[in-house]
DNA sequence: AAAAATTACATTGACAGATAGAGTAATTTA
DNA sequence: TAAATTACTCTATCTGTCAATGTAATTTTT
């Protein structure tokens, strides 16, 4: 299992990801990355819907309401241009951080 | 530049991953971090004081006072055998972590 | 039909790591 | 002798994650 200062920060990317793929929800959210990482990283609820407040502040992402077919009403989330092109840069971000760590933690030639 | 919360976690690893290859003191270890990083990245000041105060508690490096060469005296490091391992784990959590982003930001398979 | 499980969203308070800012102290260079 | 460099330390603050708890509707089990 991850700990979670080893993925902090990468959250906000990650949750982008899916809802550029489609529209979502936050439980649908959640059961996707148990099932993708063969549970081996599951997000925190809690920490799920601050992310979401977060992208909504910054207009990465809007939400609409959804269809109530299981249990209660659904809250779908949909990604904006801000949030395609904030993707973008954490993807760019993310590549060279992998670089860094990378070169720091196990003395890989850049060229690797 | 690196945003903090991107790098946060790993930094531990860094530290000892620079004080294994020999003791070293922290004046020396940020500026060699800015060096290895072509100054794509730097670590502050502070972090790196209060990384060294967590990794003195956790009993995975250990102090000694060495000479005064140039201005103030220097504050040596070394490894213990547990830092090592420490160490170790780290690096696997990095692998597995780096597997896991990969996989969710940027639908790699896992056999890439 | 009542109880339990599942689906689904949300808030609060606490914690830990990173860092800005400020300070201390000694030596070297201009 | 003033400025720059080397070197370490402390305090206060910020931010992201998460445990705990609560709400609410629907579906499944008993």
């Amino acid at each position: 299992m991850i700990s979670s200062d080893i993925i902090r920060g990468h959250l906000d990317a990650i949750i982008l990801r899916l809802i550029i793929e489609k529209d979502r929800y936050g439980y649908e959210i959640s059961k996707e990355i148990g099932e993708r990482t063969k549970n081996t990283f599951e997000i925190k609820e809690a920490t799920l819907y601050a992310v979401f407040q977060r992208l909504e502040k910054n207009e990465y992402i809007v939400s609409y309401s959804g269809q109530i077919t299981h249990g209660r009403k659904r809250k779908y989330y949909k990604i904006t241009e801000q949030g395609r092109a904030f993707y973008d840069e954490k993807i760019g971000e993310w590549e060279e951080t992998k670089r860094i760590i990378d070169l720091l933690m196990e003395g890989k030639d850049e060229k690797n």
